[in-house]
Order: structure tokens, then C-alpha cells, then sequence
DNA sequence: TTGTGCAGCGATCTATAT
DNA sequence: ATATAGATCGCTGCACAA
């Protein structure tokens, strides 16, 4: 059995492939990836067959095109079948119930290019999770709360000038998941079982009109024959299946060709969203609530009981969490946003040469936007230790000012907010990106949409890109255009090439936290750290300076505080002085901790090099942690504790004492030591944390680099290497 | 079993063309 | 302003060696 690379965003949402999802990337389209979400679709509760649905016009004309694309449903109702009872709970639990499961995926047929997926027209007891409304007065279908065509509004409650798109677009596919939000009833067992035995699919349809643009902005409403857009989407393919999270969806309404509404039913979106700035107003998430449950109470699924619907609720009740919901929306696994693009850098530029000129103080605020991507506000590192200006390559001085965090957080996030609009007028409301220009939006809507109208001559693959394909397409030449200079592999893509001469350039190496090996590879540099963090699981409380171990924090506060006043003692004034807020930290600690100053000396007699922490397996007190606040593990944290560690090391280096930093505003004053022991553990922490503080893994990478500066600075000789 | 490197792909960024 | 091509990044799966 091979071993798996682990993944590493651990999300759980990048386990499209994982879970016998493929929806990208794959040709195989598994029709299990809607089913499997018993809140998927507040349609499923509804008895299709009370319908009058009838095949869109406009689909009838369609033409095949591209086989992977998102698997909608389309079907057109009349509108006398528009009004839905809000708790119609006509045979919901038995829909619910005969709904597949994940694991079902071997009763999922493999789409493969020749064969043919059904409409949904085509089965007796459709189940759309796309309706076509022919009627003109719009409804909700769940709650049947009214969007009137009249007056129409883009149902964000922002009146700004974007462009908001909604992930449908012009073309529309007619619906190949037929089984998507259907029950996996009998009918759709026999589909199966037809489609395992070689049977060729019905003709999968899509609705191809002429491409238009985007209309910008504005929800017009056009006379005439409207067509009003009901559409549920499946939120992230494999969406946290296995923790109980089930995939959400999502309820677009279009009329015509313009998306009003959008109503998330995801996650988070289940909640209330506490603060402003909500992108539903108010009453469409009470909306959304109701909707949602509703679904709690008609549906006992099995696979989404009740009480994971509460623990769902639990876990978006905090207003950190809020965000959340975005995050199933981000296309592809929820990849990490690539990197801040230059464009927002200048825009920061601009924006600090503006502050300078106007007042100094504003100026004197460093604030690392580089790392605030999109909705990322609370990672602000930068409020401490060393943050890099990626742009000049300076690295900023250790922070040493009393800030206050939130005045930074709200700058950063103006600044971003402001950057978005005016630098990226263009958002997708699914995923709350904004981009430059319509086309990349167009474009990335396809994300969302499935589309992928680029097939491979060869072998018919399709991708959403020209770009991908012509990557793809040379696969199909059996010969390695791209030799490497230094030896002499030759490689299919440029980009493997690249990568592949990075081992001997040494160029862009991905460097290890811990200690100094490098790696060619972010995931393998990735699970070595991994291994670190097993292994470095010390529960205890470490002095950095002196590596004794303390049983508590307040020990350990206790303990530091010596250092720290010997510190003022020896201090030859070179360049450090220790701000209020670090020594009111420290302090903090140490006040609290005059009962439990038993200190212990101990030192692990396993194989720690001396500068480091011994552990302290029997101690009780888990965590390392800054005014007893006390998280989980993260990258963040890691970093944090090492970027500590090496500033003590500085400090040392010069031959005097170096107080301990703060530890990162970012971090809510908090860091700590333990890791869990497993990488999957690990992770699924990791992800947990970064969700629930609406970051994204970008930070990781800036506090790396930071880190690994420091690293050079410090010459860091004596790495742990278990 | 674990670690490492490669293949391939999705998605975004950026420069350039229209 | 928009569209397009190429570059790039991040990710997973797989093969293979230790
Ligand atoms: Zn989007
Ligand atoms: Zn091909
Ligand atoms: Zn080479
Ligand atoms: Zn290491």
C-alpha cells in the first residue's frame, strides 16, 4: 500500500477526489457529489412530481458541447407551479432517506466521454436543483418569500457600482445529475444499474445562447419574457463530509440574464451573520434561516442528524466564524488565494505616500496589507516582530509601539475594501472574489459554473481554460520538449521543468521552520514540518531563553520575569526597549503566577539539542501560552513560537539579554508549543483554526518568510532534527 | 511504511493584443 | 476596456526508493 502525501490544506474540502468527487479535473463526473448533501437542496423536499415541468424552450435547441460542467438540473416550470408551501414535507424523509451516500460512488457511473447523461426530463421523478420559472413574479421556492420583479434588487444589500455575477451564466447546462437531489429511489437504481451495465446515457443537453457580457451591475428587469432562475448548487464537492459539516447549497435567482439573488445556504449561512456588512440583507438570512430550518426539522437524515445541524450552528455562532461560509465558494478546493498581486501592492504604495504626505502618525502605522487578502483582517502579524515589505524587500523594525489592533484592523481592512473597489471592480458574489476586468471574472466564473468549453482534441478532455488545455495537450506528445540544463531529464511542461531545476539551482526552495533543510516541494517541506511538530509536542511551558520547563504558565511567567529584569539590568541600551504593552504582558503573566512558581528543571534526556526545549510529557499544563490565553496549534502559532525563539536568539547573540517578544497581535497575544502528535490531527486543527479566523494560508507563507529571514540573520545552528 | 520527486491539473496573475 | 496567451502558484495522486 502506498503511503499518501498528506494533504495539505486539510481541509476536507479539497477531498473532491478523496470522497469520489470529480467535479474538476477529472472526466469522470460522479453524480453522488449533489446527492450526497441532504441540505443540498431545499428543493428535494418539495415532491417534484407535483410539478408541471416541462423542458425550457431554449434548451430544446441546445447542443451538446462540453461534458464536464456543473451538474444542474434546468427545468422550466409553469408558472402556476411556482408557489411552493414553505413546509411542504411531502416525503422529504423518504427523498432524505434513500439518499445515497458519499460511498456510494461505485453506483455512480464514471461520466466518460462517449456516454451520454441524462436529463433531467428524462427521469420520472426529477428532482431539480435548478428551476426555470417562466413566471414573472418571482418566489423563493423554499419559503416562498417574494423577490418582486418590480423592484428588482441585486438582494445584497450593497449599492455600490460592482458587478456582481451569479454563477449561471448565459449558457446554462441542462442537467445531467439527474440523480443529483433526487432520492436514489428505485428509478434512479435502475438508472444506475442501466448505466453499469454499458447502457449509453440519454443525451446530455445544454442551453448554449450567444455569449454575452455581463451586464454590468444593476438588476434590470426586463419586460417581456423574463425567465426567472431558481438555482441550487451544491457548495463545495466533499465539503467536510466526514465531520459532519454536510455540503450546503445555493439559491441563485436570475431573471433573464441577471442574477438578483443570490441566497447561500451554506455552512455558516445557516446563521445569522452578526455584524454588518452582510452581503443578504437581513431578512433574506432570516430567510435563509427559516429555510435552513426547516430543513432541520423535516429532515432527519441520516448522514446529517439534527444534532449536527445544531453543532453547526454552534460552531458558526461565533462572529469569527462568520466568514466561513464564504470559504466553501472558493473554486477548486479551496485553494489558497495565490499571491497579492501587484497591482495591490501599488495601490498600497500609493496609498501610504498618500498617508505620508497627509499626516505622519497614519504613516508611522505599519500595516503589512500584504497578507490581508480578500477577507483575511485578523492575521495582522504585522502589528509585531518582524514583518517583510515584500515589495522593497526592507524588512520593518521590530514594532515596539502600544497599538491598538482593532484601529489597525479597521485601516487594513479600508484599505483592502478600498482596493478591492477600485482595483477590482469585479466580484463574484459566489466566492466574494473581486477581480480587474470583466473577462477575468467571466472567467472565473467558470469555477462555479463547470464550464469547461476547451476540449482536448485528443482525448476530449475539457477544461475551463485555454491555457490548461494547452498544458494538457502536450501530454499527448510523446515527446519531453522541455530538457533540463544541468542533467539531462527532459519534461512534458515548462513548469515541471522549472520545478525540476530548482533541485539544482536551489532556487525557491521551500526551507523548514525547525531546522535547515530545504525541500524542493511546498507538500514535502510541508509533512517534514510535520514531523517537527510531532515530535516537538512538548507540553509545558518552555522558557525560550533558558529552555527550563514550567508546569504552568504563571511558572513560566514567573521564571521570565527574572529574565526580564536581569535583562534591564544588563541592558547596554543597544537598539531593544521593550514596550509597554510586552512588559505589561509579561508582567501580566507573572503577577498571576505567584502560587505556582514550582518551577521545573527537568530536562528531557532524549535526543533535544541543547537549545532546545526539553519537553515535559507528564505535565499537565499543555500549552506555552502568552496571558493564559490559549489556542490551537496553527502555522501561525508555529511560527509565532519560533519567530520568539529566534528573536531570543538575536538578543543572545548580541551578547545580552533579549526580553522575549510579545507574541503576535495576530495571534490574539497567544501562542503555545503543542502540536498535535498526528499530521491529520494536525490539519484538521489547522483548518479549523484558520477557518474560524477567516485566514488563509497566505500568512503562512508571509510568517515563513519572515521567519526565515530571521533564520539567515540568526544563523540558526542548532536545528532540531529528531 | 515513509519520504521524495514528478505528473498533471485548477485557478489566478500578468503582459500583451485588440 | 476587454480579450487572450503564457506564466505561475498551489494542490493531489502516483511511483519509487530507502
Ligand atoms: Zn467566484
Ligand atoms: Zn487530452
Ligand atoms: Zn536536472
Ligand atoms: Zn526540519
Amino acid at each position: 500500500m502506498k503511503s499518501k502525501r498528506a494533504a495539505l490544506n486539510g481541509s476536507g474540502n479539497n477531498s473532491a477526489e478523496h470522497s469520489g468527487i470529480h467535479f474538476q479535473g477529472q472526466n469522470s463526473f460522479n453524480i453522488a457529489t449533489v446527492v450526497q448533501n441532504p441540505i443540498i437542496s431545499p428543493f428535494a423536499l418539495e415532491n417534484p412530481e407535483s410539478y408541471s415541468c416541462t423542458l425550457d424552450p431554449a434548451s430544446q435547441n441546445a447542443t451538446t458541447t462540453n461534458q464536464e460542467s456543473w451538474p444542474f438540473n434546468i427545468i422550466q416550470c409553469d408558472k402556476n407551479a411556482n408557489v411552493l408551501p414553505a413546509s411542504n414535507s411531502s416525503t422529504p424523509n423518504d427523498v432524505l432517506d434513500s439518499t445515497p451516500t458519499v460511498g456510494d460512488s461505485e453506483a455512480c457511473p464514471s461520466y466518460t466521454e462517449n456516454q451520454n447523461i441524462p436529463t433531467v426530463i428524462n427521469t420520472t421523478k426529477p428532482a431539480p436543483s435548478v428551476i426555470m420559472h417562466s413566471s414573472r413574479v418571482s418566489s423563493v421556492i423554499m419559503h416562498g418569500n417574494a423577490v418582486t420583479g418590480g423592484t428588482a434588487t441585486n438582494g445584497i444589500g450593497w449599492n455600490h457600482s460592482r458587478t456582481i455575477v451569479s454563477p449561471e451564466r448565459e449558457e446554462t447546462y441542462q442537467g445531467n445529475n439527474v440523480e443529483a437531489t433526487q432520492s436514489k429511489s428505485t428509478s434512479e437504481d435502475e438508472q444506475t444499474d442501466k448505466y453499469r451495465a454499458g447502457e449509453t446515457y440519454p443525451e446530455r443537453r445544454e442551453v448554449t445562447q450567444p455569449a454575452t457580457s455581463y451586464k454590468k451591475n444593476k438588476s434590470v428587469i426586463r419586460e417581456g419574457n423574463k425567465t426567472e432562475t431558481y438555482i441550487a448548487k451544491p457548495a463545495l464537492p466533499g465539503t467536510l463530509v466526514n465531520s459532519g459539516i454536510a455540503p450546503l447549497c445555493q439559491i441563485t435567482v436570475k431573471i433573464g440574464s441577471e442574477a438578483l439573488v443570490k441566497r447561500q445556504i451554506s455552512g455558516s449561512s445557516l446563521f445569522f451573520r452578526r455584524n454588518g456588512k452582510p452581503r443578504h440583507s437581513e431578512s433574506k438570512l432570516e430567510k435563509a434561516r427559516q429555510v435552513s430550518d426547516e430543513d432541520k426539522k423535516e429532515r432527519s437524515s441520516n448522514r446529517l442528524r439534527k444534532s449536527e445541524c445544531i453543532q453547526m450552528e454552534e460552531m458558526c455562532d461565533d462572529a469569527s466564524d462568520q466568514d466561513v461560509s464564504d470559504k466553501p465558494w472558493r473554486p477548486y478546493y479551496n485553494y489558497k488565494p495565490k499571491k497579492k498581486s501587484k497591482h495591490f501592492k501599488k495601490f498600497r504604495k500609493l496609498k501610504k505616500k498618500k498617508k505620508h504626505s497627509r499626516s505622519r502618525d497614519l504613516e508611522d502605522d505599519f500595516i503589512d496589507v500584504e497578507n490581508i487578502d480578500e477577507v483575511n483582517v485578523v492575521d495582522t502579524k504585522s502589528s509585531t516582530g518582524h514583518a517583510e515589505d515584500q515589495e522593497d524587500g526592507q524588512e520593518k523594525p521590530l514594532e515596539t509601539e502600544d497599538f491598538k489592533d482593532h484601529e489597525k484592523t479597521d485601516k487594513v481592512e479600508m484599505i483592502t475594501a478600498q482596493w478591492q473597489m477600485d482595483s477590482k471592480p469585479f466580484f463574484c458574489e459566489l466566492c466574494q472574489k473581486s477581480f480587474r476586468n470583466s473577462s477575468t471574472l467571466k472567467l472565473h466564473m467558470r469555477c462555479h459554473t463547470g464550464e469547461k468549453p476547451y476540449p482536448c482534441k485528443t482525448c476530449g478532455k475539457c477544461f475551463s481554460f485555454p491555457g490548461n488545455l494547452n498544458k494538457h495537450e502536450r501530454i499527448h506528445q510523446t515527446v519531453k520538449h522541455f530538457k533540463c540544463q544541468y542533467c539531462s531529464k527532459s519534461f512534458m511542461l515548462h513548469e515541471t521543468l522549472k520545478k525540476h531545476e530548482r533541485i539544482h539551482t536551489r532556487e525557491k526552495t521551500y526551507d523548514c521552520q525547525f531546522c535547515s533543510q530545504q525541500f524542493l516541494y511546498l507538500c514535502t517541506k510541508k509533512n517534514h514540518e510535520q514531523k517537527h511538530l510531532a515530535e516537538q509536542s512538548v507540553k509545558g511551558f518552555v522558557c525560550f531563553h533558558c529552555s527550563k520547563v514550567c508546569k504552568t504558565a504563571a511558572a513560566l511567567g514567573m521564571h521570565q520575569k527574572k529574565h526580564y529584569l536581569k535583562g534591564l539590568k544588563n541592558k547596554d541600551h543597544k537598539d531593544f526597549s521593550p514596550s509597554t504593552a510586552e512588559i505589561g504582558s509579561w508582567s501580566n503573566v507573572a503577577s498571576s503566577s505567584s502560587k505556582e512558581s514550582n518551577m521545573i528543571e527537568e530536562r528531557s534526556s532524549l535526543n533535544v539539542p541543547e537549545s532546545f526545549p526539553p519537553s515535559f510529557d507528564d505535565c499537565e499544563a499543555p500549552l506555552l501560552s502568552f496571558n493564559n490565553s490559549v489556542t490551537e496549534v496553527s502555522p501561525q502559532n508555529v511560527n509565532a513560537a519560533s519567530l520568539v525563539e529566534n528573536v531570543n536568539e538575536i538578543g543572545e547573540s548580541d551578547g545580552h539579554f533579549l526580553t522575549p517578544a510579545p507574541p503576535p497581535t495576530g495571534l490574539n497575544s497567544t501562542m503555545l508549543m503543542e502540536a498535535p502528535r498526528g499530521w491529520k490531527h494536525w490539519k484538521t486543527r489547522q483548518y479549523n483554526l484558520e477557518e474560524s479566523m477567516n485566514t488563509d494560508h497566505s500568512s503562512l507563507k508571509e510568517s515563513t518568510k519572515t521567519f526565515t529571514e530571521l533564520k539567515t540573520m540568526t544563523s540558526f545552528e542548532t536545528p532540531f532534527i529528531p
